[in-house]
DNA sequence: GTGGTCTAGACCACC
DNA sequence: GTGGTCTAGACCACA
């Protein structure tokens, strides 16, 4: 697991986005089980505390359960995790949608600068 | 001018970017003046610190320029402006592709995912 | 660490400078950890929010970085540091080139008149 | 004559410093009638009542008088012009010999570096 | 009246 | 304890 962290944002909230990036796009498989807060605080070089916080959160999400003596686990709700998947896709558009309204930019408008946004490179 | 501040971000952030926003997108026009930051900061109830803070932000991105005694301008430099607003969208478009990337959707899904969200609604 | 305030400059600007001189002179090592805001505040006798803008500029020139929870640190790019030493230097006599000429004095007069007061004491 | 104005400092200022190196500079010869407030003032475009009081600035130190009803001049005492323009090139120059060592530069460097940085162009 | 600076004092999230 | 943000209120030079 490769971790990027910087200093703009909460550390936790950091990991957090990145765990979860990984579960819903299935880079860690529902149902399996996750390193220690030990382990993973170690490979991402921060506090154990930190990585604890994003965890636990997670958990409120509901990504992600332990169990009491054997570790946490990703959550094996298939649907759960796919709909999580498309809904986060589905905002990051129409907050895309929404600032480049903001900015100006009528429908088609927005259709043609996409387009030639994801095409190049 | 209508402000909308929440908690989650800094308001002389939020303050910062709408005012960009309004630049940008032409309803505050290039070269126009702006009210005083004391009655800025009275419409948006803040402090006047805090939308100082704000202006200076963009004092220093170069889209707003201040007379010491007359008054805050925005730029009159249309290109400027003009790259600034394209550079938004350019860079809001890749940060999107970005996620849906790390989301596991590949480039033609992609496609069809903003297709399906822009055309709704 | 020394400071020097006086009433000719917003006081932010002059702490700003001194340590900028400090940093770019190897007086503070590239790396070190700074004083907290506080205790550096405490120390030049002015309020901490002014000793912060002037560590924000800092920040902003890439001489500094903070780390929210532990600390302010220099920056750790000796190549950066020592590029800005020789532009500081460099644009100063520039300027003074600039001015002496704009007395009337030609390059040769300049040269002079700087060997001059070089040597004296 | 031309006028070089920004933002940055106070106008009036600029325009008594300004004023001044031509003066020493012999630019504006010694005894000479300058213009009218009124007549520089629009060349500089300016406030009248600005370059008022960048002029009774210059009057302050000497290097200009005025005569009840024929208008102002530039003084006719040589020595004190020419005093002042060596003062004033020595002064700054002391500045940036100030400035060099405190950025670390011992006195040989700093003579290599003026050397180098005079040269180029 | 304008922007700008400064202080004092408070509160917050983070680690 | 750390950096960061915010408010309230004051003062200044400039035009």
């Amino acid at each position: 697991m490769d971790w990027e962290i910087d200093n703009n944002k909460p550390i936790y909230i950091q990991l957090l986005e990145q765990i979860k990036l990984k579960i819903v796009s299935g880079e860690i498989p529902i149902g399996s089980k996750l390193d220690s807060v030990r382990a993973l605080a170690q490979e991402a070089e921060v506090n154990p505390n930190t990585m604890q916080k994003a965890l636990s959160e997670l958990e409120r999400e509901g990504l992600v359960f332990s169990k009491r003596t054997s570790g946490r686990f990703v959550t094996d709700d298939k649907e759960r995790v796919d709909n999580m998947r498309e809904d986060m896709a589905s905002i990051q558009i129409k907050l895309l949608k929404q600032t480049l309204q903001k900015l100006g930019y009528d429908t088609s408008e927005i259709i043609e600068l996409i387009k030639h946004n994801l095409e190049e490179e």
